[in-house]
DNA sequence: GTGAAAGCGCTAACAG
DNA sequence: CTGTTAGCGCTTTCAC
């Protein structure tokens, strides 16, 4: 079943059916033939174990994703994925479940596998782990996170546009008292957001009331809950922007318990622009971050790190955000403000 | 960075470092302590791939499904990975996107990397492409499908109880009037859903009126579509019953747009129960498919087609379906009746 | 209890 | 253009 038993049956040696199957262009068309013809005799499938311990080439990817049940990440990973295996590698994922100790573990696997890159998508890398990844040498990159840096990406999120826009939405719509139902305060692309939100409502116009922060998880439970606090504001918010669509989602069936509805009650905006948005009730306004952009850069930032001939960091044009407007929001009832 | 450098350090042989890493019982505690203490002065991690080559096993286990992003997956790929880690694998994903070329390419990417296994959560796999597993004598389960034989396990799933229960529901609300949405034709754990709403609708008191058969496909869009159909049926259902949650989402939004809402112009029963049903508006009445017993059940089957020594089939209890109500089902108005 | 040595299956010089 | 050979880093007999 190995290399050693086509050989044999073509006539020839390994080397050259190590030369035929990696398509190396000096191996005559009669011999190739010949140990094709073996190949698919015997079934023959190279065994990459062996391959990567003589050319020191996993072909494997590492992903760290916070969250695999954010279906965000899904979307994301099947983009990475495809990139990845178009280009002859595997994926290594790893779900960190938002925990550093998971995270631990989760590198020392993929240092273990020898993955030849590591995207991380998540909350911040303990520095120590991080040396760990970086003494090996292996291309690591991050989204909004972590050092730039030999061999380290950094993928720039241009949250503001889309933050500027979804806001000046809402103003147009009449809306002056806004709330911000935010993420883990440790995940540094939800400050990122926050931040966002704040500097955009910092204009004049929005100065005679400030916006209601309120703390949430980027998960349904956490929208949902959020609405109670929301709700018992001494000024009730007109709108609500949150830092993802899950969070929107909670919120919406919040409302929704308290008897109340989106848009005539609240108008609900989220993030991200999952799938799914465009089937809640209602359909939800929100501000598009585009994954597939994102799976392509983290692939090539990897793949550019590997030739270590560019600076992996160059080149990465910042990742745009924009406004998606659908049914979550609307003009301010006059009896509401 | 190899083991001859902890060997060098600890002036022991690689024979002993080897040994005290893999907690073989017959190294002294004197020089096992000198082992250790080199293994972390130098940040030695073994190498998996020399391991595996000469061991002969990849500690990989290979998982199929159709749909990363329907959230049934991330859910169930969640839980498999969880006792994968614990049992020192790792899990090499693959999502077909329901195309049989993509299958074939996931199966050659698993036998490359001598996976030990596969756990085939998704449709019809091909007869060729499982024999290239078998012939190999990797362990291989099923949900739903498959022949059983050795080192083959197949997950029953009782849909009938679930289902069964559903149905009696509908009827104490005085439901007169089914409707079903399918899954992908060729899915099936698809069929046998339908095949089990079909026989729970042929007694005695549904004769009055046969449920009407829809087709979907297992996603939003599936259900959003149906949503026409069910409506310009010369008689209007006035419940529906869908093949999984994502479906019954769809006819959600479905209604919506037709200015029409669950329960009150039609209810609505989705299945598997993935844990946004319960934040859905309204909250959805469904059948609960848990999905950790069948993680569980699937990497146990693989584990026991490992040790050979039993026929992996065995000891698997088939999978209990059962009904969840919420909000998305009411007793029938009498004027919509 | 510990070390020496033989490979696991393959690729990549280096000869021919 | 093809064959011979030396390892990749590790585990595992087999001696000691």
């Amino acid at each position: 079943m190995g290399i050693r038993e086509v050989a044999r049956r073509a006539g020839v040696s390994v080397a050259t059916v190590s030369r035929t199957v990696n398509g190396v262009r000096s191996v005559s068309p009669a011999i190739a033939a010949k140990v094709w013809s073996a190949v698919h005799a015997v079934g023959y499938v190279p065994n990459t174990q062996a391959r990567a311990l003589v050319s020191g080439r996993s072909r494997i990817l590492g992903l760290i994703v916070s969250d695999i049940t954010n279906p965000f990440y899904p979307e994301l990973i099947q983009g990475f994925e495809q990139f990845a295996v178009q280009a002859g590698y595997d994926v290594l994922l790893g779900a960190t479940n938002y925990d550093p100790a998971i995270m631990a573990t989760t590198v020392r696997r993929m240092i273990e596998r020898k993955v030849e890159g590591v995207a991380v998508m998540t909350s911040e890398i303990e520095p120590s782990l991080m040396e760990q990844l970086t003494g090996r040498r292996i291309p690591l990159v991050f989204v909004d996170i972590g050092p730039p840096g030999l061999r380290i990406g950094n993928i720039q999120v241009n949250y503001e546009a889309g933050v500027r826009q979804a806001v000046q939405h809402l103003y147009r719509l009449g809306h002056r008292r806004l709330a911000f139902i935010g993420g883990p305060s440790d995940l540094k692309s939800a400050q990122l957001r926050r931040d966002a939100f704040v500097r955009c409502t910092s204009a004049p116009e929005w100065m005679a009331a400030r916006p209601l922060l309120l703390a949430g998880d980027h998960k349904l439970e956490g929208g949902f809950e959020a609405v109670q606090r929301l709700l018992s504001a001494p000024v009730r918010p007109t709108a609500v922007f949150c830092s993802n669509d899950l969070t929107a989602m909670g919120v919406l069936r919040g409302l929704d318990v308290e008897g109340l509805r989106a848009p005539r009650d609240l108008s609900v905006v989220g993030f991200d622009d999952i799938h799914m948005a465009e089937y809640t009730i209602p359909p939800l306004t929100t501000v598009r971050l585009p994954r597939l952009d994102l799976a392509r850069q983290a692939f090539q930032s990897l793949m550019a790190g590997l030739e270590e001939t560019s600076a992996p960091g160059s080149g990465l044009t910042p990742i745009e955000t924009s406004l998606i407007v659908r049914g979550s929001t609307a003009r301010v009832e006059p009896a509401a403000s």
